[in-house]
DNA sequence: TCATCTGTACTATATCGCATAGTACACCTA
DNA sequence: TAGGTGTACTATGCGATATAGTACAGATGA
């Protein structure tokens, strides 16, 4: 499920939290599923186990998911919606993006072309 | 000229050379162009002579600057021509940004309204 | 009940990147 | 010759990251 890339310069737990929301995204997650134990995925990808919990940390900080003690952690209510509306922030990166390649001399097409590319992929 | 954010979570040498890109860009800097000196930008910013060296050294290994010990540090040539080739770069980032944008609902046109009003600003 | 799983909270240690501080050398130029 | 230039060191400090080990309390199922 998890994969972590060791020889990336992102730290592993955001690895961890970029993947989680990934999977909310893409449906893997919904709504009251239990996340893998701290001690099961640090097993299973060979990682300390406190690496885990901050992820874990940072996942409930965001209010994406509910630490219940001795039970688990879960996705919460409304996490979906929630990080739908924080992927919205890529609308201003690619602006960001445009902006530059403009300067580099790339057409307003070539970008818009990228796009609807990379819309219609998967 | 240079401007550094000391509260940001990117490198200060990292900054200078970001921005010194920008500048090649945007014709602040042309081919044969001095830079400051290691010393007298380390000081106009208040840091250290090393941070400066690191940032030009960087510029050096991409093949943006040439560098002659006794005179100064100046813009190769084709360095603005490098510089917009690896900005191309952009292309794919707003190719993923797009297929995040898209998982988390957002609509295709909106996208490409984004980019259409950041090519025209400036 | 009890073993086992769960999250949580500590302390300690090691590593790495970043930045600073200081010194020194060789080169070029006015 | 004096002063500015790039360059090359060593040493130190700091923060983020990750590991290691231990411990405690809540929940669960046999």
């Amino acid at each position: 499920m998890f994969q972590i890339d060791a020889l990336s310069r992102t730290p592993v737990y955001e690895q961890i939290v970029e993947q989680c929301e990934q999977f909310l995204l893409k449906g893997v997650f919904t709504v009251g599923d239990k996340l893998p134990s701290v001690r099961q995925l640090s097993v299973e990808l060979a990682i300390n186990p406190n690496t885990i919990q901050k992820a874990y940390l940072e996942l409930d900080r965001r209010g994406l998911v509910t630490s219940v003690p001795g039970r688990g952690v879960f996705i919460s209510e409304g996490a979906i919606m929630k990080v739908s509306e924080d992927r919205r922030e890529n609308l201003g990166k690619i602006a960001e993006l445009t902006k530059e390649l403009k300067l580099a001399g790339v057409k307003e097409e070539e970008i818009i072309d990228s796009v609807r590319t990379a819309y219609k992929e998967d």
